[in-house]
DNA sequence: AATGAATGAGACTTCATTCAT
DNA sequence: GATGAATGAAGTCTCATTCAT
């Protein structure tokens, strides 16, 4: 009843909700939104079903916060940030970006995020506030790629052409993939890297 | 009473069969296999769903007809016999048959049966001939499309390595688009095409 | 056009319908009212299941119609006048009853009516028109073997006891052999009538 | 959160399945399998439909648990060892078998299984695991019957003619009575057994 | 007259959500 | 806070009935 407790509580709390949010996004990756139970979720977090109506009003709410939680882990922007500080070319740029965004270990999730965004794309009936979060979020890429393309259009190591719509097609193909293939940069992520900076190196 | 009269009567079932496959390949390719709701394939079909048990014994019924309809009018190998009779080199051949097996209009299907059997992939709780028959369609395309790479990789006209494994990651690729996006090749196809071809491209 | 095609057709109308009734009391009787599908009945009468609805209005009318024509062509009041005119014993008569009303051959239908009267019993839902003819139909039975079990138990060939109590226990009892075992009595009919015949003979 | 705990909910929930399969004794014994709705079975059980699906996996699953239930509580055999502790003639053991069998309240639940076990004899789309249960347990009763029989006759209590197939038409007997009149044993119970009894006896 | 194509109510089952403990 | 018991809407499938041919 001390006051330090409500804070620890709250703390504690927190570390419930992380729990399940970092549960949540990754069966709903694997799954899809509608194919995920709450069953999957909770099972994963390793609690009851009910429990995550405690912390959580609805499947739908799970899955706003947990993306919204995903997305502020995942940091983009800061990945780029400490990029830009690294003397590399556009190219290696857009290399290492991938090479950091697709290859992460446990803590990252950005792979979850982006393949979840994916199956967000194909269900279009879902709430505007969610459609919202996932605009917002894959504008993110848009923002931080499409100075890279430029330069490296104008330094020449990328092909002539629209780079927007280089750009789109682009990440059409990483988002195809990870819808696709889950697993497929668990492998030889630098060769697959490398193959598909192929597609837009000069 | 004619004899013309039971033939007629045979080839009026075919055709609404074919509606209702047509149908179905459709909605199985946009939404998943679980996904899709009998009612979604009847509304599609512009019947009722009652009308749909009466030309198939259950939703698994329909979807397996309907991709044996699809890989049966899909015709890659026909395809490819085709092509092998122009003077062609491999490469060209690879970029001819993305032209012509994505840049279909209404009739051939080929884009939602490719789909489906991506959707198929994550769906390990299918009877064991459906898995038999995605199996063997996902073959098709390995074994028109394996000879072609080998073939370019000794004429220098494709990037050395494990073609096999070239080979995977591309096809994951294209799998992954029309996961991703259907409407992906409606539009500039020919520069889309070109694009992909760069990956593998000497 | 001629008078006569009328009574022509008035005659061919009343086969096939006899054709459908004789096929509905068979099934009926095999499978239940609520279990036996229109279907069921179409196969059996070797007619599509759409012409039953040319002949009568609903499955119910099926039903109501085939009781009715069934009962009629039963004649259990014929049959025992017919056993009245011989010099027989009442136990005799008793005997020679159920010899003649479960051992028919294909015309009688006795068996049959007597079986879905007993699946009607346990249909609490049917419409009162039904249960009225059935109501009438089980009435039958009694009237005709009250008589013969009052004359054999005057006679002491019968045990004594209240004789409608006895005669509706003996009732039961068959009506559950043909409900339990349709096929009872085609074979050794002798023998288990006699069995049968002990429990009231003195 | 004291050990008694789990143990009480573990309790409390065979207590709930309990009450669902002695309603669904009931319903199916009332109505047949495929007349039984799970709906009727909620109903009798004052619980939802939901609710059963909690417990039991399937309709099949209720009835196949709730028949094993029931059969172990019906105690067949231990019954008779009881009976032959006495010192009673083989007709008298019979007897007594009937009386304890069928007049039983609320707790035996005997009659439904008996009653279910004849309803199964007529379902033949039944999977394996059932139809086993019901061969087993029909078993029960002529094995622990047919040696009574065989007793009887060579004491002379019981009348000559093969056994076998005495017995066989004394259980077809019961079975009918009790598919056809679910109360017959409620009243008058000595009586009617004693009027059966003289159908084999000497 | 005859067929079977077409429709939709109802039954089984799943699963999000609420609630008692 | 934590569990899982309880409910009911929605989806798949069956089948009586209507209707076009």
């Amino acid at each position: 009843m001390s006051p330090m407790n409500t804070d620890q509580l709250e703390q504690k709390k927190q570390e419930r909700k992380v729990q399940i949010m970092r549960a949540a996004l990754k069966v709903f990756a694997d799954n899809g939104i509608k194919l995920t139970k709450m069953n999957m979720i909770a099972k994963e977090a390793k609690i009851s079903y009910g429990l995550v109506y405690h912390y959580f009003e609805s499947k739908e709410q799970v899955l706003y916060e947990s993306l919204e939680w995903g997305m502020e882990r995942n940091k983009t922007k800061e990945m780029f940030d400490e990029l830009n500080k690294k003397q590399l070319s556009a190219l290696e740029k857009i290399k290492s970006f991938m090479m950091v965004a697709f290859k992460e270990g446990d803590t990252g999730r950005t792979g979850d995020v982006f393949r979840i965004i994916q199956h967000l794309h194909s269900s279009p009936d879902l709430p505007t506030h969610i459609h919202e979060l996932i605009e917002q979020s894959g504008k993110v890429y848009i923002e931080t790629l499409y100075p890279l393309f430029m330069e490296g259009q104008e330094s020449g190591e990328i092909i002539e052409g629209n780079a927007e719509e280089l750009l789109r097609m682009y990440l059409t193909i990483l988002s195809g993939i990870m819808a696709e293939d889950p697993l497929f940069w668990k492998e030889n992520t630098e060769w697959k890297v490398s193959i598909l900076i192929r597609m837009i190196a000069a």
